[in-house]
DNA sequence: ATGGTGGGTCACCCA
């Protein structure tokens, strides 16, 4: 089995003891890490290693993005996108040695106006989205898991309200067309939503602006494990660790991860 | 309609 998970960590550096307790407690294989928020002459390699995880990919640059793949199975080549060619750090990709290429995104969150005109962060987003969808067209991906924060909500129920969210950046309708025009694109699975109908709400990210998050509950799923085809007959489960909400000095966002039979 | 909190860095950026 492997086990494969996605965290926006919010800072390495300042979650390394939680990445250690949820890297033993989920037993996890591999995370795949936002928001790392850390140059790459200062990112805690070794003290990841001395966990157990001897082989990790890591971009990172400093206050902003940052992203890494952590493994404790061999990676045999890592590359990463210019996405946007801006220099930024929102992409990072692994081959293992079992054949599975893992691609893990920081797709951008989109600034607070949702138009283009207005907002060049929100054509970023959407520039992005787009990049997303040509880049697999000329390279179709084949056992590829492509997961990540995509800061996109796509379905009704992975949001709180969906009629209060509809102008609101994450969950509106150019949005998730954007996002949704990239899934049918290589027709990828939706891991999370194999093993939770439509109807149900399902959330991933909760804001640090609530007084009491479990209370309020007002989530969105913005983080999300896609499949190519070819991996859905082993795809086995899928969960959202909401409970890592609740560490002490949380991320804003719940760890998530599925588990494929190979 | 508004502001609420948190991380990184050093007066604000970003989420």
């Amino acid at each position: 089995m492997l086990k494969i998970a996605s965290w926006n960590i919010n800072s390495v550096r300042l979650r390394l003891p939680s990445l250690k307790k949820i890297l033993e407690q989920y037993n996890l294989d591999v995370i795949c890490l936002q928001e790392t928020k850390t140059p790459d002459e200062f990112f805690p390699e070794q003290d990841i290693k001395s966990y157990g995880y001897e082989h990790i990919a890591f971009r990172g640059e400093k206050s902003y993005n940052g992203v890494t793949i952590i493994s404790r199975i061999p990676i045999v080549n890592s590359f990463h996108w210019d996405m946007c060619a801006k220099g930024d750090k929102r992409h990072i990709a692994v081959e293992l040695d079992n054949g599975i290429t893992i691609h893990n995104f920081y797709i951008p969150a989109g600034g607070d106006i949702a138009d283009i005109k207005e907002n060049p962060k929100f054509a970023h987003k959407l520039d992005f989205v787009d990049e997303m969808t040509s880049r697999f067209e000329e390279s179709i991906p084949k056992k590829t898991v492509i997961v990540g924060d995509f800061n996109i909500a796509p379905f009704e129920h992975d949001v709180w309200s969906h009629k209060q969210l509809l102008k609101v950046v994450s969950h509106t309708p150019i949005e998730v067309e954007k996002l949704t025009k990239l899934s049918e694109s290589q027709s990828w699975i939706d891991s999370h939503r194999e093993f939770t109908p439509l109807d149900q709400k399902l959330y991933s990210w909760w804001s640090y602006r609530s007084p009491d998050w479990q209370k309020s509950n007002r989530g969105r799923r913005l983080d999300h494990i896609w499949l190519t085809p070819d991996l859905k007959q082993e795809l086995k489960s899928a969960d959202i660790y909401s409970e890592t909400r609740s560490i002490e000095k949380p991320s804003d966002h719940a760890t998530i991860s599925i588990t494929l039979n190979l």
